[in-house]
DNA sequence: CGAGACGTTGAACCTATTCAACACTGGTGG
DNA sequence: CCACCAGTGTTGAATAGGTTCAACGTCTCG
């Protein structure tokens, strides 16, 4: 089991932009209701439908959320790093996770009951703030993704959604930014609405154009205004 | 210029999930700072990238929430009635609105500026509560709404729009359940991702199958089970 | 009543999927 | 240590679902 020391608990929930306005003390008594578990590459989390009582934070390492169908297609919803939180807001009766969650990497989780947290909003008008414009953010990025499913062709999605992940995980590198998380050709799919041999074969493209390199489970955007142009963000 | 009485805003106010948990003063105190203004249908409240410096709630009418690409391409995002909420709950600096709202019937909208209501917020857990709720299950339907556009056929999109629409704004009527709102084709379309032509081929055969009756600007559900069953929901 | 918006239907076309075969890679156990 | 095997990636060809373009019918409102 991969955990996280005390040391690194404090830390994290210190930098948390959750908990940025938030007295030591206070982080303190916020600290004592936090569990901390450690998880598997694979690991679920929680699975969509069960209850969900709490709120997760990612201490360290890397989590996946996604939906699937019945027929177990899959989009890849968000992937978290560090300091991101997940897991279910809404303190509702009945409420469940609409989502699931899977540690991609190894990981250590922090997670406190949704009411727990819900008290730490009363006391906290930064906390609810934050955590508003937050959720907000995700709100508005999951309009922009359904604007790209339902207007732009693949090539265009997966070159913009390249771009958001550089963005967020860009790495300098020999050969490019590299996009620091393993993900492989099947994921990428998932996260545009794409099959793996359709985004297989727009990766193979971008890579004779010059545009990126790719090999198994890692990328790096070389020529990132050509990217730019063919997400039409010119 | 619609406009509403004054008696219909505090109804309005006063029954909206938001505020179910203030007392009567504090409801006076929020009224005071809503601002009320009327529109024609068609008339744009906002426009996605300008300053969003407020929050609307839907007093009377019916508000239509999309996005665009530059190409014009429309993503309908949602279809507000009266006490639902719009606008930017993020107070963050130099934050915009993420979407475009009209007016589709003629309407009349309250709003407060996003500072205002976050100071309300400070001094009302419950309606932290509601909030967070809100905003988090509307994440969620967009979650929902990536996993049909990336997984599912035209013919079960609309389906399964239908059937929300139904749920929402359902109305028995002599040929089976009104949706009570005008729809045209090409905002059905703009909901399930689909062209015009696309939703009018669906629709015909739908018609003929039984499952449902239209005609210019409204749509009935015959068939309940039948739809459901299209909608891979049995 | 007329004009313009809305709706319908057909046929050609195209993008992405599906199905299939094969290559490469890395880790495991003999 | 190497061989094997499962997982991952690549590429091709056939197919299908939906779009596009186009023409025509029909309602509504000014």
């Amino acid at each position: 089991m991969h955990a996280c020391s005390i040391d690194l608990r404090l830390k994290i929930l210190g930098r948390l932009p959750f908990f940025a306005g938030l007295m030591p003390a206070d982080l303190q008594l916020a600290n004592q209701q936090f569990i901390e578990v450690g998880y598997q590459p694979g690991q679920a989390i929680y699975s969509g439908g069960q209850p969900g009582e709490r709120l997760f934070v990612v201490a360290d390492g890397k989590v996946k959320l996604f939906q699937q169908t019945a027929g177990g297609q899959t989009v890849l919803l968000d992937l978290l790093g560090s300091g991101e939180f997940f897991g279910n807001l809404s303190a509702a009766f009945g409420s469940a996770y609409t989502d699931t969650a899977v540690a991609q990497t190894s990981a250590c989780i922090l997670s406190i009951p949704t009411e727990a947290f819900a008290r730490l909003l009363a006391g906290h008008p930064s906390l609810v703030q934050q955590t508003l414009a937050l959720v907000s953010e995700r709100l508005s990025a999951a309009n922009r993704r359904l604007l790209q499913l339902s207007a732009m062709p693949v090539e265009q999605r997966i070159a913009q959604t390249l771009l958001r992940l550089v963005e967020k995980l860009g790495r300098a590198h020999d050969t490019g930014l590299l996009i620091d998380v393993p993900l492989s050709r099947e994921e990428l799919g998932e996260m545009t609405g794409a099959t793996t041999e359709t985004t297989s074969r727009i990766i193979s493209q971008l890579q004779s154009a010059g545009t990126i390199e790719s090999g198994r489970g890692w990328l790096a955007v070389k020529d990132m205004a050509g990217l730019r142009k063919l997400a039409g963000e010119e």
